[in-house]
DNA sequence: AGCACGCCGACT
DNA sequence: GTCGGCGTGCTC
């Protein structure tokens, strides 16, 4: 009797044993549905064995391997088991995360679908006279004319004409109108690129060419409009010529078109899949299995991309790469950074880390020689310089609508220049609080401790930790009072301020609430780029990657909520934040300015900022987490508990505190309640580990998480969460 | 995670 | 007498 051992969506630590089908081809890796318990799951074969583990009249007959999905290739197994491993998860959990969804669920077999093939019109093609085709037969009509002016149609091209062109397609095959040619690897090294390399890009290129077959971790340190990106394509070039895949890691959904645009543009030859979660299901198995076949020469994605199988991989990018929406949440908190560092490591290939600001982790890394830093300073457009950044001290001016007079002038001085200018204020809606003016009250959100935040245009109270909504009371629900205060500013309370003062500009607001349809960003940059916009007020949306090359001023409202925050990485972000924020001005020939309204000018940040001065800020925040022991000097992990009171999850974690014993190099901190100690209804604790060894870090949790899972656990979820960026 | 089993309170 | 609350425990 064959056993097959099975990965399965449950959280339990363990395989599942199952009697192999009968007659089947087995393979470790192969997607194979079982049934369990009551119903059936789709799980993966990572073992085969003669005998099961389990008593032999609790086996079951496994019911059938998915023949059309090829076996997970070796080096993706051991991918996943490193992810089970490091982040403490559950082995089938782990995998089923990074298979898209549609593989997951049991719906028999997935259509096949390839990459586009390019049908050329043969000779005998040419010859056919479209009287010969009824009349009615539209299609065949449409496809025959198209290609007889192109000469030759792609797959895709043919499915614009109709759904059904492709069956057409393969009718003119058979009748030999038509042959299929293979679309080749980039034929030569494109080289040719719009500007002129700057010295410095030119030494990173050959620097990374130079090992292009090795691992090695590459810091592409380089200024906001420095041409990070022209490496990017340079590097890519050379491997796509050597018929090898690249992986590009972008950090969100909405970079992903542009630089998508980008690579298509430079390699319009290579297939280019993308692969993030607002595909379709279907779409996203796709482009998964097409990445498995090696038909995709070029994946570019979210975090979730990291798991795609790459057979020819042979350099990954990460993009941003200090930007924290490469580690998930929630489930398996992995960091696709990391991860992906991980993989190349276990490939032997390259990868690069690309940021203007990298994460302190990075920086270490790079300047204690772990990792190898490629420093680009100089704006790669011509005469473009950085911004001259300056500051408004609102603790000794007036503000009008949170607007400062400099601010306001310079707002004007742009548009009687007909330049655009940015506002820059990282809270969206009108007003981040709503109180009343004769008591106490305040809008709060009944299922976290945050406050509700007024929406006056849908004229309604938002949570923006759990969504709730709802209407704008007309008076004070505790003493009645008609007169409720809007306090503070949001983009929509700036936006109308700006209208007010500048009746004839042409405002944009930009920000989650305005971008939700699908379109509406794509939209929104034409109309920036065609300059149909003056001021532009937004969120960190539209701080990141965006080039815009009429921008000449940037003004920053209400930066210093973060400053004095009890989060150790606050002013990391901050400080990132703000470079990427300022990056944005003075691209293109045109001098920027930046100017900062802050209670706190002469705070250490700003003077760094001020100078454009990375490292310096960079060393000062290291010799602060030296100094407390803080990563990047100490590695941690988190015990996350959440339950409908938080004394249940406080009990819970001084419980699993004690199942420690005092272990040399290991840190243990008391349980606390959460920052938003509130959320969704749940009230949330958590327990931080410290070491200054990753190695003696890991195993204490390896031996911890064992003994967590046997705690008796009444109406608390837990999670441990390593390498934790949020508290 | 699901899903069943199981043991105590208010209903046709 | 049963319907149903969700506490406990298992799934190969």
């Amino acid at each position: 009797m064959i056993i097959i051992r099975v990965a399965l969506d449950v959280p339990v630590d363990s395989l599942f044993d199952y009697i192999a089908p009968d007659a089947t081809q087995l393979n470790i890796g192969s997607l194979v549905r079982v049934p369990f318990g009551k119903r059936f799951m789709i799980g993966i074969i990572m073992a085969i064995a003669n005998d099961a583990q389990v008593p032999h009249e609790k086996l079951k007959q496994a019911e059938v391997i998915w023949q059309d999905v090829p076996p997970l290739p070796a080096t993706l197994i051991e991918l996943f088991e490193f992810c089970s491993r490091y982040y403490h998860h559950p082995i089938g959990m782990v995998i089923m995360n990074g298979l898209p969804t549609r593989l997951r669920s049991s719906k028999l077999l997935p259509q096949r679908a390839s990459a586009p093939s390019l049908f050329r019109l043969t000779d005998a093609g040419r010859a056919i006279a479209p009287s010969s085709i009824p009349a009615r037969n539209k299609i065949k009509h449409r496809l025959l004319a198209q290609l007889k002016e192109a000469g030759s149609i792609s797959s895709k091209e043919a499915k614009q004409i109709s759904l059904r062109a492709a069956g057409t397609l393969q009718e003119f095959l058979l009748q030999g109108w038509v042959e299929k040619v293979l679309i080749e690897p980039e034929s030569a090294l494109n080289t040719s690129s719009p500007l002129q390399l700057t010295a410095e890009q030119i030494t990173a290129i050959n620097a990374i060419r130079a090992e292009i077959g090795l691992f090695n971790t590459w810091l592409l340190h380089g200024v906001t409009g420095s041409g990070k990106t022209e490496v990017y394509l340079q590097v890519t070039a050379m491997l796509l010529k050597q018929n090898r895949q690249v992986l590009i890691l972008v950090p969100e959904i909405n970079l992903t078109p542009q630089l998508e645009a980008v690579f298509r543009a430079r390699f319009p030859a290579t297939y280019l899949v993308s692969l993030h979660s607002r595909l379709s299901p279907v779409e996203r198995m796709h482009g998964w299995l097409q990445a498995q076949r090696g038909e995709a020469g070029i994946v570019l994605g979210t975090r979730l991309a990291i798991f795609t199988p790459l057979p020819k991989l042979g350099l990954i990018i990460v993009d941003e790469e200090h930007d924290h929406s490469f580690k998930q949440q929630d489930g398996l908190r992995y960091s696709a950074r990391d991860v992906a560092i991980f993989r190349a490591k276990q490939t032997d290939i390259p990868i690069i880390l690309g940021s203007a600001t990298p994460s302190l982790e990075s920086y270490y890394n790079a300047i204690t020689g772990r990792y190898r830093r490629l420093c680009l300073r100089i704006r790669a457009v011509k005469n473009a310089t950085l911004p001259v950044i300056r500051y408004i001290n609102t603790r000794a001016i007036q503000l009008k609508e949170g607007l400062s007079e400099p601010l306001l002038l310079a707002l004007e001085n742009c548009l009687t220049q007909k330049q655009q200018s940015m506002i820059f204020i990282n809270r969206r809606g009108y007003a981040p609080v709503l109180l009343c003016k004769s008591c106490t009250w305040l809008a709060a959100c009944s299922r976290c401790s945050s406050r509700l935040v007024l929406h006056l245009a849908q004229k309604n109270l938002r949570c923006h930790y759990c969504g709730h909504k709802e209407q704008l009371p007309p008076a004070c629900p505790q003493c009645g009072d008609q007169d409720l205060m809007p306090f503070g500013h949001g983009t929509q309370r700036i936006e109308a301020a700006l209208a007010k003062f500048f009746p004839e500009a042409r405002i944009l607001r930009v920000d989650r609430d305005n971008i939700r349809r699908k379109e509406a960003w794509q939209s929104m940059l034409t109309a920036i780029h065609q300059q149909q916009v003056d001021i532009l007020v937004g969120t960190q949306l539209l701080a990141k990657g965006h080039y815009f090359p009429n921008l000449s001023f940037v003004g920053v409202l209400n930066a210093d909520a973060s400053l004095y925050s009890t989060d150790f990485r606050a002013e990391e972000r901050l400080f990132a934040q703000l470079m990427q924020v300022a990056g944005r001005a003075g691209r293109a020939g045109t001098a920027g300015e930046v100017l900062i309204q802050t209670e706190f000018p002469d705070h250490p940040l700003y003077h760094a900022l001020k100078h454009h001065d990375y490292d310096a800020h960079a060393q000062m925040l290291l010799k602060e987490r030296e100094i407390t022991h803080f990563p990047p000097y100490s590695y941690q992990a988190l015990l996350n508990a959440e339950a409908p009171h938080i004394d249940v999850a406080i009990e819970f974690l001084t419980t699993a505190t004690k199942l420690i014993e005092p272990v040399k190099q290991i840190e243990i901190f008391d349980p606390v309640p959460a920052q938003m100690a509130r959320l969704k209804g749940l009230e949330r604790a958590h327990l931080l580990i410290q070491s200054s060894s990753r190695k003696k870090l890991q195993l204490f949790l390896s031996d911890w998480y064992i003994k967590l899972c046997k705690i008796p656990n009444r109406k608390v979820r837990w999670a441990l969460d390593v390498d934790p960026l949020e508290f």
